[in-house]
DNA sequence: TATTGTCTGTACGACACCGCACATAATACT
DNA sequence: AGTATTATGTGCGGTGTCGTACAGACAATA
């Protein structure tokens, strides 16, 4: 897998549109820079464009009226950021930050409404996706309400390496506790706890991920689930066939 | 509003879907009882029916390895249990189980697939829809982090009588429990707070809700999220217009 | 080099919830 | 009536997380 080259295919989701008759969209791609911690889509605004992430990854959070926070889904190179577009709703009532800076291709909304709304194989696609990323925020909240801290930990890590292609991440441990919701104190007692069982390597706002196996050993179950369901409904890379 | 005569508008979408050229498939609509505890879908099972409840309400349920389960969305007379039909995946990793006793408008999955595939305002109306169970799946990973079992015991009696159109609920502290996740003990001591300050009447099995005000008062936020996008998505209960 | 700001590790009491055990109360059964 | 079953209330120690506070470590900059 190129890294380095930058082109519509390292988003799956959009190479596997672009097979299709979505092709005459390749001159309206726009290939943005996503810089951590922007912030795409406000709670209750309006949706102008969606984004199909590359080496990026884009959180999904929820604020609460007292300033707490919690993630509700993430997405990377397998997906897109925007379904409440072509589900009618126009919104959501959730935020969307870069929680890994990258880049993505940007689309106006409206064009991949009119996509959509052909029917066929393209919404056929963009629904499965949004079935799978369905499967994510319900084992979130099964995860929120009986897994530890630790163990959330380690689902999350694996998410996001899942979503790189890399085993580095570059994100402090105050911003994960955003994510997961709990105390940044309490991200840093599961990491210490991690990292000196070997697992991971941690300094300073750069992880890294030095055996993914038994990670995965001490996740909860939730990571599995939800990988098995993306995989199921968005198999291989390709093919928007069914 | 008449509870006591049987007819598919008890329920809202259905009903909507039938102001429009839905009609046809009036016929092919069966009318059935649910038991209270009743297994609709099994998780990984395949989905031979969806279904449109009247005065029963359905619960998703997610049950882990380990036995623990937790509710993931709950709909009533307001929604359709079976979106993963036609959102592509036939199947989902949930359970669904009949947590108030009632009856429910079934229909064979083929047909309602064929409607859905059709396009146009049905398909707009159930995909509204979805959004709005996805809104409710995403507020419930945030109560289950952040708020206490008494919050989430009001959130999910509102929720509940919303979908009941009654101020009466057959349920026992043991299922309110699995639904929360969380102990009986826990609900035991919360529903006994309520019903100290005269919020609810709780009595083996029965549960009356005397003060609707206090009650949404004593709930977190996640209620009126979750109410109020509902409200913005499916307004009023008829006219599939837009 | 020195300073400042950011990131991380650790400690302590408080609290919510868990798991368990058991007592009480209401209902169903015979 | 008496008995069994089911539903609910309560108490106890244990644990995970919270809120707060603070100290150390590293990085950037001057």
């Amino acid at each position: 897998m190129t890294l380095v080259k930058v082109e519509p295919k390292q988003n799956h989701l959009l190479d596997a549109l672009l097979a299709d008759e979505f092709e005459r969209l390749l001159p309206n791609l726009e290939h943005v820079e996503l810089p951590l911690g922007k912030v795409l889509y406000e709670s209750g605004g309006l949706l102008e464009h969606v984004y199909f992430p590359t080496n990026s990854i884009i959180s999904l959070l929820y604020v609460m009226e007292n300033g707490a926070s919690a993630e509700i889904a993430v997405m990377g190179n397998e997906g897109i950021l925007g379904i409440s577009l072509f589900m009618g709703g126009e919104t959501t009532s959730s935020r969307a930050v870069v929680q890994s800076a990258g880049h993505a291709y940007r689309l106006k909304a409206q064009l991949l409404k009119d996509e959509f709304n052909r029917g066929g194989p393209v919404q056929r696609l963009l629904l499965r996706y949004t079935q799978a990323l369905i499967t994510q925020m319900a084992q979130t909240a099964v995860c929120n309400r009986h897994h530890t801290v630790e163990q959330q930990l380690c689902r999350w890590l694996l998410l996001s390496i899942d979503r790189l292609s890399s085993d580095e991440l570059i994100m402090t441990q105050e911003l994960i506790a955003n994510m997961l919701g709990v105390r940044r104190e309490g991200v840093a007692e599961a990491a210490g706890k991690l990292q000196r069982l070997g697992l991971i390597n941690y300094s300073r706002g750069h992880i890294t991920v030095l055996d993914r196996k038994k990670l995965e050993e001490s996740s909860c179950e939730c990571y599995q689930v939800v990988k098995a369901e993306f995989d199921r409904l968005l198999p291989a890379r390709h093919g928007i066939a069914t």
